[in-house]
DNA sequence: ATTGTTGGATTGTTGGACAAAGAGAGTCTA
DNA sequence: TAGACTCTCTTTGTCCAACAATCCAACAAT
């Protein structure tokens, strides 16, 4: 029994011009920034209707190395992580990763980030987190959710990492990660702990970077990273549960 | 002058028919592994043409919410990381990281990875891992590349390790870094070093696997990424330099 | 039991058409 | 002459209608 033979794909047009576009981008025969051919010029081209041309457009567009700046033309651009990133929370939405799960690689992750980042912090990072710090007490003050402001926080500092790499890797994560710590906030048990201990830890966090202390901003983080489990714990909530929580779409930047 | 306004973005057809269907599988309306309802049906319900229905699908079809199981309807699936992985690999890529990003990043997950997969391996990855180390063994003799069994060879670790999330955050580094060493590999002044020295780490770091021994996994994960660091600078290879690498689409599982 | 055949369903591709929104040029006015 | 207001022209978004290619399933033929 000839059990060997692979399935031959027809090649689909919209495929190929899916994947010629690809290839004019990323051999830099469209420049990035510099605006796509019109789509009857493109259908022209390769030979095919306008009709195909599109479909393969919307596909492009999906994997953000094309971006419909404000006006009409689709532009090239650099694919940036903020566009995949959600693509990559709702995967492990979808699949049903626990707390967990989660837990385990945004420790690691946000304490290698912070721990890069100490020695190289800049002053005008260092503004924007006190900026965030201010308006987390503000939040909390007025009883809002400091969700948002969790995640800009970790992000600042993991942009501060200076590692692209690592940026791209945390994103999914961090936008998993942080809201689903909303019930932990709401959750009766832990309302008097855990909001304030993080305003708590980042204000130390942020006091440690100020002195480029990378020991001291290492331990904090661990620390407030653990307080999450803690808080599940005291909380009674099983970490091995999926998490639920809706992921929004990038709003572009 | 009233500058505070928002552009407002005015809803475009296709856009709305790739949320609506997005929207549909992940409440389980359309459930994994079922089709989805014909263009011509959606076309109907949408209340758009056919061709606005297939612009949105394609849309989709990037997300990995959705697969052409070989015949023909869409059906719904569970969207993996292999399918999403290349777009960050690409992003990565066109940033233009250095092999010092990926390497720190690596390096972390890596020994993170083996360390956590230590205590739970199970006899069917080890042996798996076995017959990887011997198809290098092979392919070194045979004087193949060795790359793609590099690449399994840590993908199958990281899969022991049993949590998702790090599969995910590691995908896209893993697809880039390894490949990044092709040149090392034939580099003249590291040629009788660095195959050779992957074989004897793969080997050790299994040992250390089949005993389960954490420690020494990580140490020999630890020293293995770490020689690829070293032989870059034996290399007299510029860490800082835009890795330059292809990465080739998934191909579908 | 394996191999044609046939018809119906669905997808892939094409053609042509038109409305809506931008971009740019030209015009008018202050 | 700068700014505001048209008025085109271009390009995109959407629609309608059709046909070719492919697949599925049932059935017939060997």
């Amino acid at each position: 029994m000839t059990n060997h033979l692979k399935r031959l794909t027809i090649p689909k047009a919209y495929e190929a011009v899916h994947r010629a576009l690809e290839e004019e981008i990323l051999s830099g025969r469209i420049p990035m920034g510099s605006p796509l051919p019109t789509e009857t010029e493109l259908a022209e081209q390769f030979g095919v209707t306008r009709h195909t041309v599109r479909e393969g457009m919307r596909a492009l567009e999906q994997s953000g190395l094309v971006r419909r700046e404000a006006g009409r033309r689709l532009h090239a651009v650099l694919p940036h992580h903020e566009d995949l990133a959600p693509r990559g929370s709702r995967a492990l939405l979808m699949q049903g990763v626990t707390f967990r799960e989660l837990w385990e690689v945004a420790l690691r992750l946000e304490v290698w980030a912070v721990e890069m980042a100490a020695p190289l912090i800049d002053a005008a990072v260092i503004e924007r987190l006190e900026a965030n710090v201010a308006a987390m007490e503000k939040a909390l003050a007025e009883g809002r959710s400091i969700i948002a402001l969790d995640v800009e926080f970790h992000a600042l500092i993991a942009e501060a990492a200076c590692n692209r790499v690592l940026l791209m890797s945390r994103e999914p994560v961090s936008l998993l990660f942080y809201p689903s710590l909303e019930k932990l906030f709401r959750h009766p048990r832990t309302a008097d702990l855990s909001p304030a201990r993080v305003l708590e830890a980042h204000r130390e966090i942020l006091r440690a970077l100020r002195q480029r202390d990378a020991v001291a901003a290492r331990d904090w983080m661990e620390r407030h990273i653990m307080d999450f489990r803690r808080g599940y714990d005291l909380a009674g909530i099983d970490l091995d549960q999926p998490v639920d929580t809706k992921v929004e779409p990038s709003t572009g930047r």
